[in-house]
DNA sequence: TGCCTATTTGGCAAAACTGCCAAATAATGT
DNA sequence: ACATTATTTGGCAGTTTTGCCAAATAGGCA
């Protein structure tokens, strides 16, 4: 065992591993706006309700998102608006590889 | 193909995924710092040199850092500093977890 | 040219991730 | 208790990721 990365990158990768799945981000945007249940978000995303519930517990295992049971729902919403800021960093990023880019060609 | 998640979120989960690594973590951390070889990087990081060396291009591959060539050493860079935004807003979200976590306990 | 150092690439096996189906669990109403 | 609806869990096959080794590539220097 010769590798040297401790705790803390560990950590940081594991936040990072959760975002790291179109479906999750595409969740996280929509629980920015309000909360939804499971039914909900299968609904809108289109794949089978076990996939989107496993994908909800990979959001909530690592803190970013919370779960409320209602009635026989669960209500999913996100843990901390900090979540927001990621998602719009992430953005930054993109915006500034289009930018790279578009100095490339010109 | 029910999917109807779209390019944005793919998009937005291809950055995460390329920050998803404890040892990429590890590196752009470093490379905030300063400029460094894969050498250099190899030596602190502890895993065989062409891990390292992969590693990089995943993260070059996503916009993220830049590589420039000097004698027979390439040198790495972070691309665009807002990469270091989202390093923060992980970091600002382990943090709420840790406050959750404590409020729990009390 | 040949040698040395730095880096990348190809290939492979082990591990992790993904998404489906089926079954289990939980709450509600009959 | 039974049926219905919402959700989670287990299992499985297909895909992707990871990290090592070995080989290829590239630059510097004798």
């Amino acid at each position: 065992m010769a590798n040297k990365i401790n705790a803390k990158y560990q950590e940081m990768a594991k936040i990072s591993k959760a975002l790291a799945h179109p479906t999750r981000m595409f969740i996280i945007d929509k629980l920015n706006e309000k909360e939804h249940c499971v039914c909900e978000l299968t609904e809108m995303i289109g794949v089978d309700i076990s996939t989107v519930s496993k994908h909800l517990s990979i959001l909530k295992n690592a803190g970013i998102i919370s779960a409320e049971k209602r009635s026989n729902m669960v209500y999913y919403n996100l843990q901390c608006s900090c979540v927001l800021n990621i998602f719009s960093c992430v953005l930054d990023v993109i915006q500034s590889n289009i930018d790279s880019t578009k100095e490339m060609i010109e």
